[in-house]
This record gives C-alpha cells, sequence and structure tokens, in this order.
DNA sequence: TACAATTATGAAATTTTTTTCATCATATTT
DNA sequence: AAATATGATGAAAAAAATTTCATAATTGTA
C-alpha cells in the first residue's frame, strides 16, 4: 500500500513513516504542498495524507489541484482545528476524510481502510506506469493515444494488472480471462498476448509482459513509478 | 435526488424532509431501522441519512447490514455523540460521512453533496427498476439473468439511462453513441433499438423504451422503486 | 379511409473479433 | 551442438458484431 504523507513538522511525519512501515505499508513522506504535487506526477498512491497548515501551499490547496488533475486516490485531510466548517471545506474541496490533531495512530489506520476499502470497491480504473486501464470504456490510457482494448484484451490486461509482478500460468489465465480449463490443443492465450503486448508497447516501455519458460508469465509494472 | 432519512426523533424528521423538499429533493422520512431497510428494498436511493441513535436496530446496524447486502449508496450517520472512536466505527462499517447533533441543515447538505459527487464520480453501475446496467462488465443484469450487450447496446442503453423519463432524439443518440452526426441514409439506431428492446423486455415488463414519433425515444424508468 | 411520413424488422452484407493452424523461434536439457 | 519442449507469429477460418437494405407496420394528417 503506497501512502503519501505531507506534514511540514517532521516529528509527527516521521512517526507517522515509522508506524506505516511496521505494519507492511510503503510510506512516502514529503515536507510541503510543493513536493507532495511532484510525487503525486511521478508515483501512484493508495491514499494521500495531507496536513492543512504548511508553508506556501495549504493542504487543502493541494487537495483541489490534484482533484482538478483528476487524481482518484483517496485523500485525508490533517488539521489542527476541529471547525466544522473546516470539514464542509475540505469535502467540497474532494477530500473524503477530515481528522483533527492530536489523533492516534489507530484513528488514522482505521479511516485510511475505510477510504481505501470504499475506493477500491467503487474505483473505475487500473494504473500502471504511465499507462491507464479504463474499466468503464475498456480502453489503454497511454500518454499519447487512447487505444480501443477487444473483449479478450481487455479481460487478459485486467487479469495481469490484478497479479502485477507475479508469475500466472497459462491455467490461470485461461480460467480467469476465458471462464474455461486452458486447452493444449489451443493457443488462444499466446495469441492474444501476442496482440495485447503490441498495443501495449511504446517508444519508451517495450516489454511489460515477459514470458517465464515452463511457468507462464509476468505482468511488470512499477507499483509506484508513473513515468 | 432520493434520499431515505432514518429518524425516530419526529421534529428532526419532519425538519428533514421539509428543508430537502424545499429544495427540489425527494425525502423519503422513516422512523425506525426495520423500516429503513424495508425502504431500501424497495427504492434506489442517492443517499442515506441513518440516526445513529434508534430504538432496536441502531443506524450503524442498519448501516452494516446494508454494506452486506451490497448496498451501494452513501450514507451518512446522524449522532448526537461526537466521540471520536465513534467515527472510526461508523467508518469500518462502511458509512460515508458521520455529523454530530446539533448539526446545521447547511452543513448537511454539504455532506450530502460532497458524498453523493465522490460516489458518481466513482460508480460501478446504473440501476433501474429490477435491473442493473453493470459499466465495468458491459452487462445488464436483470432478476434471473446476466445478460452480455455488445458495445453499441451498452453505448445505448448507458445513454437511455443517463437521460431516463425525457425524450431524446435520435440525433442526440447518434451524437452520444456513434460519435457522429445522425445520417438519413441509415437506421442504425432503429436497428440497435429494436435489439436492445429485446434484451430489455421481460415477462412482468415489457416496453422501457417508447417511440415518440417524429421526436425520438423515451426510456421509462421508475426512478424510485426497485421492485 | 387514403396518403405520406416515420419507425420496425428480418435478412443480407460488411466489418471486426476470436479462434485455429502451420510454421518459425527460443529456451532447456543432455 | 543436437534434440526436445515450449512459446511466438502471420495468416486463414470461424464466429460475432455492426451496418445496410428492402419491406412491413404504425402514426399522424388530410
Amino acid at each position: 500500500m503506497e501512502i503519501l504523507i505531507a506534514e511540514d513538522e517532521k516529528q509527527i511525519a516521521g512517526t507517522l513513516k515509522k508506524r506505516f512501515l511496521e505494519i507492511g505499508f510503503h510510506p512516502m513522506a514529503v515536507p510541503n504542498g510543493e513536493a507532495a504535487l511532484a510525487a503525486v506526477e511521478k508515483i501512484v498512491f493508495d491514499v494521500i495524507i495531507l496536513d492543512w497548515r504548511m508553508p506556501k501551499l495549504s493542504g487543502l490547496e493541494v487537495c483541489k489541484i490534484l482533484r482538478e488533475r483528476e487524481i482518484k486516490a483517496p485523500i485525508i485531510l490533517l488539521t489542527a482545528l476541529s471547525d466544522i466548517s473546516n470539514k464542509v471545506e475540505a469535502l467540497n474541496a474532494g477530500a473524503d476524510d477530515y481528522i483533527t490533531k492530536p489523533f492516534s495512530f489507530d484513528e488514522l489506520l482505521a479511516r485510511v481502510n475505510a477510504v481505501v476499502r470504499r475506493f477500491h470497491s467503487t474505483t473505475t480504473e487500473l494504473g500502471f506506469n504511465n499507462c491507464t486501464l479504463n474499466l468503464v470504456d475498456h480502453t489503454l490510457v497511454k500518454p499519447n493515444e487512447i487505444i480501443k482494448l477487444s473483449q479478450k484484451e481487455y479481460d487478459l490486461l485486467k487479469f495481469f494488472l490484478k497479479n502485477k509482478n507475479s508469475i500466472v500460468s497459462k491455467d490461470q489465465i485461461c480460467q480467469q480471462a476465458w471462464g474455461t480449463k486452458c486447452s493444449p490443443l489451443s493457443n488462444i492465450v499466446e495469441v492474444t498476448i501476442k496482440n495485447l503486448r503490441r498495443k501495449l508497447e511504446s517508444k519508451t516501455h517495450k516489454s511489460y509482459i515477459r514470458t517465464i519458460y515452463g511457468e507462464g508469465y509476468i505482468f511488470f509494472a512499477d507499483e509506484v513509478l508513473k513515468h
């Protein structure tokens, strides 16, 4: 789980990072709003935690900018004030939750989990590297073009993205994308992989799908880096 | 906008209903949790507001039950206590927001709008009557069967659902579902409507799409009733 | 009721997607 | 390096989706 923490108070940032690390999350801490915006350009986060009061760019402003840029990841705002109008302002800026300092780590964790669970149950796109699979349109959104995927190509890519960076066997692929056992008489999987590879490839990024001889395939996607 | 308000304090319920009515929403007030569950069985709400403290079934319990039943509509819990652990409990139960009494109507409205806006930007299905259009699978989910829609049938139905109960011209349909002006030389729209009608029809419900001679079509869907 | 305009429909034609097949390329083992 | 197994690929075949077309049915109007 990739978490961005934008917080200028070093002690809070440090504690949060440490606690998230302990439970196996991947936190990244930045000290201001500009750094948060820069980080989001490069990395796909599962949740973004923004301190409201930061020098220059406030957490609220960062939140608004992220939503304008169509960043969909859930955002939680931290604030010293428990003013109710702040809460409304935060929601209107596109935040998903709001938490007042001081707070316990367990409370923050509960909110992070709630917000992420909800997000994953309703998300409409899956990102990888500098591309996105649009689950509603069934299109592959590359940096400079939008490519229509056929049904099978879509099913296959979706399966790869759910299992990125780990080996999947041909049997597993058949089961998920074709709903049947893999027939040794047919090579539909190979053919569809060939076609998907062609649609995925670009000048900068040639090989998303690596063949593991005798085992299956791995879809390589930097979980983290967007560019 | 269909809003369910489950609140046993009659005065609060009455005021909320009145205020929502004034701004053109369609509120329905019920006095307890059981009635709320029953209402959700029959009606598709855009947002559900639950009082935490209600006789027998609490708002929190109703919330959990609704999520178990895969009701996706956003839920806001009302409570007299501003205890932070309650907020965590609410989120863990699948609620989207939490508001402590006393609150102003404007604050509630802001939260309703925030929660609905977010929901609509990430929703993965559109409901109508006793059916659902699954936007990810491109399937039509009827009470007893799941029907695969072709791309064009899907585009057409999606357009109808976005414009239900109002006349849409053939030109509008072409523009949205085919991305081109309607050619007088082609009757693709009529043909696709014919095919969609066939897939939509059931023993109980024959005519979703009514033709308005010389004007276009209306897709009739009870905005409200599920059964 | 007759007529013109509009919509509905079955079936053919076209296009696209999916699958099969033959052949080539590559990896592993000996 | 040779033999064998596995995967890749272009092209053909089959199936499915989309569009066209001819004709039938329906609606509104004279």
